[in-house]
RNA sequence: UCCCCUGUAGCUCAGCUGGUAGAGCGGGUGGCUGUUAACCACCAAGUCGUUGGUUCGAGUCCAGCCGGGGGAGCCA
């Protein structure tokens, strides 16, 4: 290791048989403790959870100086030689022979203390809160869990394809849409009936921000037989809860060829590989969240990754919940759709882990999911998962002309809105499959995270988008 | 949007049936030649979210507003 040349804190702490080498390393000061003749500080750099200590022994004057603005949160260079560490605690450190406070962090205003801190305080100060354990921990399973995510679709030959992020169709009924504008809020242009003219807009039509990809998707995949989309998605509810936001990204697979019992293959196949790729990638960082965020993590993942999901009808759920002797909330039966008690109970309770259900009743699922022989079901499919509830939904979709146009008919909706997608079965039409994963709540699923606005670095929700 | 909880030092909180505030941590100073949630001693720090009301007197009771948290619905 060259000593002009930073090396990361990661990889000093890796170095196995520390010869005394003369090593740089640079970051952030998370804590220091003084002695008479002995100063230590621990400095992180967000390569890895750990901190790589390093340890001053009688300084002399100058140094001394410098180690004074050494305080928590300051920014630092310091050089000195790698050397196996006599206490407990690291297995090396850094013996300083010089150090350089790069930014002072003044000890009486940095935010930041040396001690624990609330979520609900860090999300106060989210600009500084990634340089916490627990934050930077999550930033970097989440990087984990997008690349593994890729990975997982590329090595199946699935294409990565842009969808719009701003959408003229209104119509999807996928919740409330942002709408996006160039009118001036104030005076708006007015039509001859009296409502705004948004003829005048941008596009010359109503836009919004996009709630799903997933019709775009199907176009691709019915060209390209496998793609997926991984990006920002947006619902203007007015929701508040710790699962959901205004802003999120969502990752949508969809495939031709494929039918339902492909799409939960699919499914499962792909949650089995990103949490074992996390759990082989993120170890440490993962054995964090296992002792302080949520204990017995790391287990239940495991057996997660080993044990094929359980995988029921709509009916049999119901006919379960029923049968359990158990007074909910709100009462079961058939046609009404699972409250969140009743996923809660299928999967903590009776299946104690990962369900897929699927066959659910028309009425209370989207006009475009495959419909049964019965008449009276549809192909959808939710990944239901303790804590959590749905992680991912999704169908195959309907592909026969006249049976789709019904179904948007009897939904309220308008054909004409849905030309393209209805040229689909027009032209070549072919079974598809495709869901929607949230990937903030894969994170949260992954980490035992309580809070979605923890498991994203800048969270846009009801009245909140600071940073 | 509905229901519940909450807002007191930098942070986390205590403050009973109303009599103008306290702890731990953090910070400062001093001590300690190996610390690692460091330790020991001392010190500083709060117009008790905000507006109004009840009262001789309000952190404490009441109302409105603002902020935070949890649950429900909607969903990913």
């Amino acid at each position: 290791m060259n000593p002009t040349t930073p090396t990361r804190v990661r990889d000093l702490l890796a170095t196995q048989q520390p010869v005394t080498q003369l090593v740089t390393a640079q970051g952030w000061v998370r804590t220091k403790r003084d002695a008479k003749h002995l100063c230590f500080f621990e400095v992180n750099d967000g390569s890895c959870l750990s901190n790589i200590q390093v340890v001053f022994e009688n300084p002399d004057e100058p140094i001394a100086a410098e180690l004074a603005r050494v305080q928590t949160g300051a920014s630092v260079r310091v050089t000195g030689t790698l050397e196996p560490s006599p206490a407990k605690g690291q297995t090396v450190e850094i013996h300083g022979t010089a150090v350089e406070v790069i930014g002072e962090a003044p000890a009486d205003s940095y935010p930041l203390q040396k001690k624990r801190h609330s979520f609900e305080y860090l999300r106060e100060i989210a600009h500084l809160r990634p340089r916490t354990n627990t934050f930077g921990a999550v930033a970097r399973v989440r990087n984990r869990l997008s690349f593994a995510i890729h990975r997982f679709f590329q090595e199946r030959d699935f294409f990565y394809v842009h969808t719009p992020i701003i959408t003229a169709s209104d119509a999807e009924g996928a919740g409330e849409l942002f709408r996006v504008t160039t009118l001036p809020a104030d005076n708006p242009p007015v039509a001859e009936d009296g409502s705004v003219d948004f003829r005048r807009d941008f596009f010359g039509k109503p836009a919004f921000l996009t709630v799903s990809g997933q019709l775009n998707a199907e176009i691709y995949a019915c060209a390209l037989e496998r793609v997926y989309t991984f990006g920002p998605t947006f619902r203007a509810e007015n929701s508040n809860t710790t699962r959901h936001l205004a802003e999120f990204w969502m990752i949508e697979p969809e495939v031709a060829f494929c039918d339902i019992d492909g799409n939960m293959d699919l499914a499962e196949d792909f949650l089995k590989f990103v949490l074992r790729d996390l759990l082989s990638g993120c170890a440490e960082d993962m054995a964090f969240f296992d002792t302080r965020i949520q204990s017995g993590l790391i287990e239940t993942l495991q057996k997660v990754v080993e044990t094929p999901f359980r995988r029921i009808t709509y009916t049999e759920a119901v006919d379960a919940l029923t049968g359990s002797g158990r007074t909910f909330e709100f009462p079961v039966s058939w046609g009404s759709d699972l409250q969140s008690e009743h996923e809660k109970f299928l999967t903590e309770e009776i299946y104690g882990g990962p369900v897929i259900v699927t066959g659910y009743p028309k009425e209370i699922k989207a006009f475009y999911m495959k419909l049964n022989d019965d008449g009276k079901t549809v192909r959808g499919m939710d990944v239901l998962v303790p804590r959590l509830g749905e992680i991912i939904g999704g169908s195959e979709r309907e592909a026969d002309l006249a049976t789709l146009e019904r179904r948007i008919d009897e939904s309220g909706l308008h054909r004409e809105d849905y030309w393209w997608y209805l040229d689909l079965r027009r032209y070549g039409s072919v079974p598809h499959s495709g869901f929607g994963l949230g990937f903030e709540r894969l994170i949260q699923y992954a980490t035992g995270m309580q809070n979605i606005r923890d498991v994203i670095p800048f969270p846009r929700a009801v009245k909140s988008a600071e940073f």
